[in-house]
DNA sequence: TTCGCTCCTTGACGTCCGTCAAGCGGGTTC
DNA sequence: GAACCCGCTTGACGGACGTCAAGGAGCGAA
């Protein structure tokens, strides 16, 4: 389905299009489409050949790989606003990563055949793009540096705070709801939901409450403190 | 120092400018500079204007991020032959990690801005870029997956693995020649040189003996199987 | 040679996390 | 309502890795 006008604001939002003027955005997604996914369908395939590159409208995407064992790793968890998949475009040996939907959601994919001669004229486009990778790489890296410095506490943590952005005052209370589910969250945060389910028991001592889906912090900056001690 | 044409070699080498016809190529390097650095010196450190981008002629470099504790992070350890930088080009907010030399040598330094003129002409250059970086962030997707999946001293039957491609047949034995630190090795693999002391030794279960900096794997298939069993 | 230094190894021990298993609550189906 | 399933939690246990500490090998300096 082609973009329509209620979703060109939120294609406005993506890092990549953020600012551009209104015939500029329109142009460049002309060739794009509007795909709507339910819960659980594969986007595309690790090894697959490289076809488009996309950005969430609505709902999560998880993109994973297969170990060889048959267990998934969670490489990253996109949301509304955010895209993937652009530092595809030039790989020769198809995706990386397999994608999946793991809430229905909406999805713009925009083919990387049209979005390269578009590159082509238009050098804004390029550092554009080349801005919108580098939020993605950023987040890995970050996502290295926790892995392999954080307990699981700490990072289950950090979590909850990155979903408490932009920072409110300090000393108040927030309420985060988790935005999927828990055995997603550990797999993204690299660790197993038994493990998870405790590191937010002891959260209680930081002055989080769980209560199904949704997380009440008391105090962000006595979260804060343990997250990132020092 | 301008790049000589000793030098022109191994920078044809590097991913992005791979097969590039030798007047291009100088061209492309005309505003670039070489430069020699003894072990240990900083190139750049987090959060410092993004001002080159860079090509390893010879040496290693690392890249790490610094805990609040002090401790760092090993993000990655570039080459010769490798670039590395090319993703913080679009970065407002300066780079994302700090690099640092391990082994004295020359790197080729790129100034973004020239860079980035440049690619508003070429629309070569620009799917050249994509490409460099998309080695890259493959890398970092595999080291989240590794990281995550895999026991320390599979990790470093990989990395030994790594350094005998493109693979021999199987059966027969190979020298390695570690290119760096134990310990720097440990803290890329994301464990303590304690760890990584005690992963050698299993190792030797194996097939792989370690005498001082050179390792001898007695059979790539033995040591293949540790390290993805199935 | 001896000293001192760094890098690496090895051992003992504790802790964090994964595994296995049981149990609980909410939702759906019949 | 009962039976079931599923996601989540909790407990018990073991194993992998980090920490602390000691000691050895290599190496340069005096």
């Amino acid at each position: 389905m082609a973009v329509g006008e209620d979703d060109l604001e939120t294609v406005h939002q993506l890092p990549m299009f953020r600012g551009l003027a209104a015939d500029a955005l329109r142009s460049v997604v002309k060739d794009a489409e509007v795909l709507a996914y339910s819960k659980r369908t594969t986007i595309f395939e690790q090894g697959d050949p490289v076809t488009h590159f996309f950005g969430v409208l609505s709902g999560w995407v998880k993109l994973y790989r297969l170990r060889p064992d048959g267990s998934e790793v969670i490489i990253e968890v996109f949301g509304p606003g955010e895209s993937f998949a652009e530092g595809a475009i030039c790989m020769p040996d198809g995706y990386p990563v397999s994608a999946e939907m793991v809430e229905r959601g909406r999805l713009l994919a925009v083919p990387v055949t049209d979005y390269i001669d578009r590159l082509r004229e238009d050098p804004d486009m390029v550092l554009r793009t080349f801005a919108s990778l580098a939020v993605n790489l950023k987040r890995l890296v970050t996502r290295i540096e926790t892995a392999s410095s954080q307990t699981s506490s700490q990072r289950v943590g950090a979590f909850l705070l990155h979903f408490c952005s932009p920072s409110r005052p300090y000393g108040s209370a927030v309420d985060v709801r988790l935005p999927y589910d828990k055995k997603l969250i550990a797999n993204r945060l690299g660790m197993k939901p038994e493990t998870f389910s405790r590191a937010l028991a002891q959260l209680r001592n930081h002055g989080v409450t769980i209560k199904g889906g949704d997380a009440r912090i008391a105090d962000l900056a006595v979260l804060h403190r343990h997250v990132s001690p020092e």
